[in-house]
RNA sequence: CGGGGAGUAGCGCAGUUUGGUAGCGCGCCUGCUUCGGGAGCAGGAGGUCGCAGGUUCAAAUCCUGUCUCUCCGACCA
């Protein structure tokens, strides 16, 4: 126990360094020799890939299908859409020359990609019969951020966007939700993390947006991380790109469109919402590595140790992700501390004692629990306590969102909680009442959650009478 | 962009005050003994001290310039 808090300070310690410790220890991502920029390693990757095919199955089954659009967007281009230049001109990075030569025209690095998208779907779109479009892309981009942190801000990121066409408005606002729930699903089935779904207030909108919606996740530490989002962008990008079909009754129409957006930030809420001091504990279904075989393997015992370690491993692979770690130049208890870093849900420890009883010894990341078990018994166990770990870590992040949600009447009463966690508050809707909760206490308004009312009618900052109920937070 | 801190072996650091030709821990390599919660012993490899100038018989150390990282603040979907 000494020797873990040697590698990884303890969250109670600093926060921001358990952060740090736990994604390079556990050996998720290195830093890169540029400001801003990381490597993802395999072993963190592996857990992206696994958010990506559980994206792409819930896209596909919706009718969206992947594409690929240019990485350089010409600055024509991007200056199409007013409010959305504005909003990322300050974090664009500029390509200004090639082949050794200045460019006529300088190219973004794409920070989004609505503008080179919609610039694409207005030659593709003639006809009411080309709607919807439905088109996702998994990328990265690149955004000149001043404050980086590994998964949750850094300056590339990779991502999906979906970009979509609809004839109507309803239409189009019924993608941006149905968009946002298979994210809400995706993130509590997989990840495991507990979400608050609502729309972002004015102030907090995505640039050219006319509305925008968000999954609010709660942090280890009591902050909020914006986890996905969601835009209905109205027909600001059609009119901007001159996306026009002509419709049924021969009138030519600009179409709806939206855009939605989920990074490897999610990796990041991943590790916050839950790691302990021990490192990372990962969710099975993420976890590239389900279950660890650690043999002990002492004196002339070895062989018999090793062959009995083997056909486990061969047994549980059929079913489940699985590692026999029998490098010998590690003692058992190096290597139980390595796995539990690196956050392996489930681990299996044979030793003599387990070849003599035709048992094995099973051990839960999440709990710590262990039990033996016999070998006719391994395989229906682990699955069985695999699906407990995915329930339980859930459970555990999603009661203590609950316990960290405060309800108040005066937003001052969130100094009470040293600013950590949700409050929740009615709101007039005037962007004075959020810049003076954001000026005086460094909260922002998260989001106004879909499915609450106003609790009293008055605003908790100027109780004037209010129409909004928010979620209020300091955020990543 | 403002303020602080730091660049010496893969990682963490000492050495800089008072110049004298680089060291410790971990890790790594080899061998033997080990293995039910971070093993032991022995031997070994590895550094133009961020970079560029300058002072000096001599610079990790003093001077000048420069680059980078990091923390706090500001900014930021």
């Amino acid at each position: 126990m000494e020797n873990v808090l040697k590698e990884i300070t303890p969250k109670s310690v600093d926060y921001s360094q358990w952060y740090v410790d736990v994604i390079t220890k556990a050996d998720l991502v290195d830093y890169a020799p540029m400001k801003g920029f990381m490597v993802i390693k395999p072993y963190g990757y592996r857990i992206w890939e696994f958010i990506q095919e559980a994206m792409n199955r819930e896209f596909r089954a919706t009718g969206h299908e992947n594409a690929y659009f240019p990485l350089l967007i010409p600055e024509h281009l991007l200056t199409k859409e007013a409010e959305h230049v504005e909003g990322f001109s300050p974090e664009v990075a500029w390509v200004t020359m090639g082949g050794g030569e200045p460019l006529s025209e300088r190219l973004a690095v794409r920070p989004t990609s609505e503008t080179i998208i919609g610039a694409m779907y207005a030659k593709w779109i003639q006809s009411y019969r080309d709607l919807p479009v439905l088109m996702n892309q998994w990328c990265n981009v690149v955004r000149w951020e001043k404050a980086t942190r590994p998964f949750l801000r850094t300056t590339e990121f990779l991502w999906q966007e979906g970009h979509t066409v609809h004839r109507t408005r309803e239409e189009a606002e019924a993608e941006t939700l149905q968009q946002l729930r298979i994210y809400q699903r995706v993130i509590e089935k997989e990840l495991a993390i507990p979400v608050v779904a609502g729309r972002k207030s004015a102030g907090e909108r995505f640039a050219g947006a006319v509305e925008t919606y968000t999954l609010e996740a709660l942090m280890g530490d009591g902050r909020a991380l914006q986890i996905a989002t969601s835009h209905f962008l109205g027909q600001n990008f059609a009119q901007a790109f001159d996306i026009q079909f002509l419709d049924e009754d021969g009138v030519l129409k600009y179409g709806w469109t939206t855009s939605w957006g989920s990074s490897t930030r999610m990796i990041g809420g991943l590790i916050m919402v839950h790691g302990d001091d021990k490192g990372l504990r990962l969710p099975p279904r993420v976890a590239p590595i389900q279950v660890v075989i650690v043999p002990i393997m002492r004196g002339a015992e070895r062989e018999t140790v090793l062959a009995y370690a083997t056909r486990l491993k061969d047994l549980l692979e059929v079913k489940f992700r699985v590692r026999l770690d029998a490098r010998p130049e590690f003692t058992p208890g190096y290597k139980y501390n390595d796995w539990e870093m690196r956050g392996v849900p489930l681990r299996i420890e044979v030793g003599p004692r387990d070849v003599a009883n035709g048992s094995v010894v099973l051990a839960r990341r999440d709990t710590g629990a262990k039990a033996t078990v016999s070998w006719d018994a391994v395989e229906s166990t682990v699955e069985g306590w695999l699906d407990e770990i995915q329930r339980h870590l859930f459970e555990e992040a999603r009661q203590r969102l609950s316990e960290r949600t405060v309800a108040v009447t005066d937003y001052r009463e969130a100094a009470r909680y040293g600013y950590r966690g949700f409050f929740t508050g009615d709101w007039c809707g005037q962007e004075a009442c959020a810049d003076q909760i954001k000026a005086e206490t460094g909260m922002t308004i998260r989001c106004l959650p879909l499915d609450a009312h106003p609790m009293t009618g008055r605003c908790v900052v100027c109780q004037e009478d209010a129409s909004e109920r928010m979620v209020f937070a300091r955020a990543y």
